[in-house]
DNA sequence: AACTCGAGCGAAAACGTTTTCGTGTTAAAA
DNA sequence: TTTTAACACGAAAACGTTTTCGCTCGAGTT
């Protein structure tokens, strides 16, 4: 069990100095071809490699991008993730993954634990919870402390640093328009509570794609629930009490719900009723009939963050100026609609 | 934007020196109670965070646990890393995520990156080419280096380092065992090529769990598919020309794909053809029908394999004492089996 | 008056680098 | 022979901590 030989071990080793062995293996002109062979040769059978805690030091910089997102057991967050990584590996920088499990105590220790050197910057989705209580005085923080942040998805308006959002209201938009496109007139959406922004923003789009084609809009056909089982009763109780003939599903699992009660009540996808939903996940493709879904691009909003976030770390961008750019949707059309 | 404040800068700030703030922070009874509250309030105001980077080359430590996974966008791995991130965080240690994207190359870049005093330890699971190649220099590299290094999932016998798996072929076993319980005799077992660990070992707990049982070994009941596409053709071909009546799947995507097929071509699933899968994720879950399969428990594993590190880091382990740990399965019966 | 002792603090080393600024030696130029 | 300049290298500072050791000053003891 060899232990990591250090600049000053191979000095003390080849009787020079600490400098001179630096400077040797960065090949610098100032030492003399004989002394820097012997060095690289050496540093080489030691395997040498300078500590990385030591650069951060003297550089004032770690290299690290902290990445902290509501959960990772959830197959956007994970595509972001690997956009992210991607760009952020092709750059030389390692991505610090926190958790904050939807929970605002956590989401600012983690904020806390990393903030103090272990990253160069953020990159962030609010947890519920935060955009709850819409206290966002962590991030406030770490921006005034002049390091870089990137919001993306659940973003908060407030907050002035860089955001990756997908235009919610014109993909849910886009997606209820299709549904009537198609012939529906009678569409329910199935969304979540007010505070989340992007389940806002989304029924946003639902009622303007409604106005616009001069459906009436009908209360009774938005369901607002938080939870699995919550979703399967409220459309158990809808498909119960109301005519329906299409479904708009806030997020993939809601969608996939509902064609499920759908599916048990007897009307069949997308004949009787066609669903689509949103984040277009494994879930949809491999469902019972597929699922049409708006398909948000995690990949691309990950690689778009880290980008924004390194173009910042480098200062290849002008200082104080902050950009919100706007991943677009599309429309995956499979068969559960018509 | 105020940067962050050092302790030069508060020593400076309240004409003492710099040992004297270090000390007065940490509450030593070698300062003077009035000196000591002097400081606090100070740094308090100031908001004064140790500097993590500054510690870590103090202590030679990094608080940060390295993990290495073939890819994120899988419900398993993400669960592991829930369940490191969730001992992690309880422990004071934060999660670097690295993706081999199944990659040699890139596991070994990514090793090498973090190995020099980014982190104090690793966790990792093989990437496809690593086993395929049984090349572990890098591995060893590491070890040799007195790294703490947990392999888990996809693990190479021949390195010595605490590891954490689950009894593959036992569990194979006991899902195969299961079939033949509720009637099925021609099982098919849709699995990977051999150099996948886990593919070759829970191939062997079908062989035995056939044995046991009489059923007599048909080697065209043993189909071998890399990727999505040729799944589908190869069960595509098996319904066609052989008779089964149930199906192993070496892990969800498989058995959600044979299952598709199967009904497909009219079979009705349990009655016709029983199908269990390996892995249980959100697929098999909201499948339709939902699918039986065998649970992994990738929380757990997680767990396990972050405190095992931990245990490492901090010395409560004896050294040089290696364990493998076993985490055990359950099958999680629904409704595609009988 | 000389001594001891402890309280309160500072200097310095250490962690592993990089980089700036000398400094001594040697060979070429005057 | 003296001056100059290039060459090859080393010392030291710096990044921000923690910790050990030593110093000074005053009060209490003989």
């Amino acid at each position: 069990m060899k232990k990591k030989v250090t600049l000053k071990q191979i000095a003390k080793e080849l009787d020079v100095s600490v400098s001179t062995v630096s400077k040797a293996l960065r090949n610098s002109s100032e030492i003399s071809l004989d002394t820097r062979e012997k060095v690289q040769a050496f540093a080489k059978l030691y395997n040498y490699r300078p500590n990385n805690i030591a650069i951060s030091l003297k550089n004032r910089k770690s290299k690290n991008i902290g990445v902290i997102i509501p959960e990772i057991v959830h197959h956007f967050f994970t595509m972001v993730i690997s956009g992210i990584e991607n760009v952020a590996n092709s750059n030389g920088y390692n991505v610090i993954v926190c958790l904050s499990n939807e929970s605002f105590a956590r989401e600012v220790v983690n904020m806390e634990m990393l903030a103090h050197g272990s990253i160069d910057g953020f990159i962030m989705s609010l947890s519920k919870e935060t955009q709850e209580k819409g206290d966002y005085h962590h991030l406030r923080e770490v921006v005034n402390q002049g390091m870089p942040l990137v919001m993306f998805d659940r973003v908060a308006d407030e907050i002035y640093c860089d955001k990756v959002v997908i235009d919610d209201a014109q993909a849910a938009y886009n997606a209820v328009n299709h549904l009537i496109a198609t012939g529906c007139r009678k569409i329910a959406i199935i969304t979540t509570e007010d505070h989340v922004s992007v389940g806002k923003l989304r029924t946003l789009g639902y009622q303007n794609a409604l106005q616009d084609a001069g459906i009436p809009f009908n209360e009774n056909l938005v369901v607002k629930v938080d939870g699995e089982e919550a979703c399967e009763k409220a459309v158990h109780q809808l498909l119960k009490y109301q005519v329906v003939d299409g479904i708009f599903g806030v997020n993939e699992l809601f969608a996939i719900i509902a064609m499920r009660e759908a599916l048990k009540r007897g009307f069949k996808v997308p004949e009787d009723i066609a669903v689509i939903g949103f984040t277009d996940g494994i879930l949809s493709k491999y469902s019972n009939p597929p699922l049409s879904t708006v398909v948000q691009h995690g990949f691309e909003i990950g690689v778009m963050a880290g980008q924004m976030l390194i173009d910042k770390l480098e200062e290849r961008e002008t200082e104080d100026h902050y950009r919100t750019e706007v991943i677009k949707t599309s429309l995956e059309l499979r068969e559960s609609t018509r």
